[in-house]
DNA sequence: GAAAACTTTCAGGCAGCGTGCAGGCAAGGG
DNA sequence: CCCTTGCCTGCACGCTGCCTGAAAGTTTTC
């Protein structure tokens, strides 16, 4: 019969996550994908709310935007670590990386994202810092689905063995079929998740990095990306 | 003699649905189908009857056209959202891709079908958000008969074990007749459930799918697609 | 600041699919 | 037994969705 149990969901640690910014549409836009990922999140719209709720809360994790109407996140940040508190954080940033701030930030485990991101990059940070604050039970960094396997940490992917090189977008495209392997992802989803929310493109785009991916990392038998007419792509084992 | 109890109702879990649409006709045509699907149907023709209809009824999901006479859906579900509701939603819009606001709406669980669309679709997503979002007991996504298995997640359909390609209008109707077992569908009824409400076709098209369902689906003993002369079709196994 | 790498768009081509038609066959009624 | 009616299915046509090469546009690298 068919493969097997589960596969249940992307789903990361269920850790609690905080998150701040003061625009609602991508609050929301946040918050409702991060819950979707499995994680508990709870959310704050200014920096002094920020602070007494991760008081209260004691997330594992903030998410957290520079730029808010009272206090800035750096501000944020310091009155934590003030109130003893050492949680990592995961920077939003505008592009204007003249920011010097932002430099350093990963020495402490932190990490930054900028604006405008995928949800794809958000997530694949908030699960690296994740995992290398969170001593102990050791979160793998490396996804394996038949004899295809791509290192998280390192950037690396590796198809029946031979190291294959990827571009950015293909990286994440990849990474994204693997984390929902078994499940069928209409081109839709796809945008939705691996390109940046603020991207105003058509459907094609899908198509051609499916293309290139194909080209580079599915040239093999058996072949692993599957298309389905009308309903969109699977990576899967072929048939029974 | 008969076969036995029940087989009661193509049901789903019963779930409370609320439909928002402005047009009467698709609003009645939903509400009834729907209702006739198992679920327990709630309606509203404008944004702001719909944001106070959520309030009242706490529905399990929202059906929300998109345009709507006051407030668009994105309003609406801006509204549920900040009134602290987090009921999924399925939208349903125009075919013109060119709206922007469409992107996102697969990230937090939701989905949407484009209009026009056949009552099998909408249903199959509905059900499939359901699904997703219930977390728990674990509605099933696989459908069995006999020795026929319909996979509504990875789309995968298996007759004695088999596997079989289907065309996604093969599928849609295989699903159809599988949920309505030991039921018997008229031509008319099929049309109209599993075919796009604007079409405007012959009857002979239905013969037509349960010719090619049956080549590739229903080729081997016991034949389980029978046809009632004058009548329609049904899915059943063969006289005791 | 030039070159290289990468992203995005465009367009041609192809295969799979949906639909209508028509000839043939089977069932049922007179 | 023949005629009617309803159903089955092969065929063909046109359309849609998908794939991919190439070019244009953008970002990164050196």
């Amino acid at each position: 019969m068919g493969s097997m149990a589960a596969q249940t969901q992307p789903k990361q640690s269920e850790a609690k996550l905080l998150v701040v910014e003061d625009d609602a549409n991508i609050l929301e836009l946040l918050s409702a994908s991060l819950r979707f990922a499995g994680f508990d999140v709870s959310t704050a719209t200014s920096g002094s709310a920020a602070v007494s709720a991760a008081k209260n809360t004691t997330p594992d994790l903030v998410v957290l935007d520079v730029m808010l109407p009272d206090l800035d996140g750096f501000e944020v940040i310091r009155l934590m670590r003030e109130g003893g508190q050492r949680t990592p954080v995961v920077f939003l940033t505008a592009r204007d990386g003249t920011d010097d701030k932002i430099r350093g930030l990963t020495l402490g485990g932190d990490d930054y994202v900028t604006k405008p991101f995928s949800l794809e990059e958000l997530t694949a940070r908030i699960r690296a810092v994740l995992r290398r604050t969170t001593q102990g039970d050791e979160e793998p960094s490396r996804l394996v689905f038949a004899d295809l396997e791509l290192d998280e940490e390192t950037h690396e992917v590796y198809r029946a063995g031979q190291r294959v090189q990827l571009s950015p977008t293909e990286f994440k495209l990849l990474r994204y079929l693997m984390l929902n392997a078994n499940r069928v992802l209409s081109k839709a989803q796809i945008l939705d998740h691996v390109w940046k929310y603020d991207f105003r493109g058509d459907d094609n785009i899908v198509e051609s990095y499916i293309s290139y991916l194909r080209r580079k990392v599915d040239n093999v038998q058996p072949r692993l990306i599957h298309t389905l007419r009308g309903v969109g792509y699977v990576l899967r084992k072929p048939a029974v």
